[in-house]
DNA sequence: TTGGATGCAAATACTTTGCACACGG
DNA sequence: CCGTGTGCAAAGTATTTGCATCCAA
């Protein structure tokens, strides 16, 4: 199995003409801030912070505001062309289980159900993309919406 | 495969035990406030917040104050014996790929790799838990140290 | 023209730190 | 006793919000 890599030229335009176009379908403007922060998302593959995004966008765009940045972002996921690398990072979550287990994460109310899978338990990283990395524990993210919220929306 | 279940009360006292046996032979002095708050870690699957942790045992102890709480989880990672939930929680990152893919995780460096895998992209929940949550994606987080960092250990 | 978007500054939320006092070993 | 641990308060960092101005459509 290969590699994930970096997208070329080409296809950083192409999602970046599918960006304006879902900007245009649901009522938002597109401007040269939206513009430029989207295209640095998806010309990186370090999972940047909004500190990174703003910092490097910055550089071509120096009135740009960090306020700017975050709230891109939640247009961003409005249109849903980004991801949250870990969903609940806005607080510390503890867990005194240290076996190694898996999780069901409600997006909505931020619940996080435990998981025993003797199956998830065993999985590794695929060989060819290793490269050197000194693993020491995994854990399966399933992450949606838990009965409760749903009956909410 | 069978849901995974809450520690009964023996089992809590097990675990309690053999937290003040790791306080005692790695130099930690064993007090009030760091026995509660780890009787009350390993007794939910709330998987708690710092402030929860707070508020359940201030109850039993009104003099306990938050930052004592930060400490005492410190102290927890020091032994081992509690795991992040999500060990990027400090900041939001972000991913400009929206399509299912999993990660390399360096807990020293925070750095996130991407890696490509069919075989994890087709995980799916244990049927006998998935208790009617909804699932949007999943991705599997393989959590160790980067060879760089590794080089400097 | 006009409603949504930006930039600034202030506010909020979470976590860490410094220090004087308390207490476990 | 001695040195670590606690509680308080202040500081630090990340994120959100309010509002006047600006600009994309």
């Amino acid at each position: 199995e290969e590699a994930a890599k970096m997208l070329n030229p080409e296809q950083i335009q192409e999602r970046v003409d599918a960006f304006v176009t879902a900007c245009r379908a649901n009522g938002y403007s597109v401007t040269p801030q939206r513009l430029a922060l989207y295209r640095e998302l998806v010309s990186t593959d370090q999972h940047p912070s909004p500190e990174l995004l703003f910092e490097r966008v910055r550089t071509q765009m120096p009135t740009l505001s960090l306020a700017t940045v975050y709230k891109a972002v939640d247009t961003f996921r409005a249109l849903g062309v980004v991801a949250d690398v870990s969903p609940l990072h806005d607080r510390m979550r503890l867990d005194g289980n240290v076996e190694p287990h898996h999780h069901l994460v409600c997006l909505d109310c931020k619940q996080v159900i435990d998981l025993a899978s003797d199956v998830l338990d065993d999985l590794e990283v695929p060989p060819a993309q290793a490269g050197g990395f000194e693993v020491f524990t995994h854990s399966v993210q399933f992450t949606g919406r838990c009965p409760s919220c749903a009956s909410t929306h």
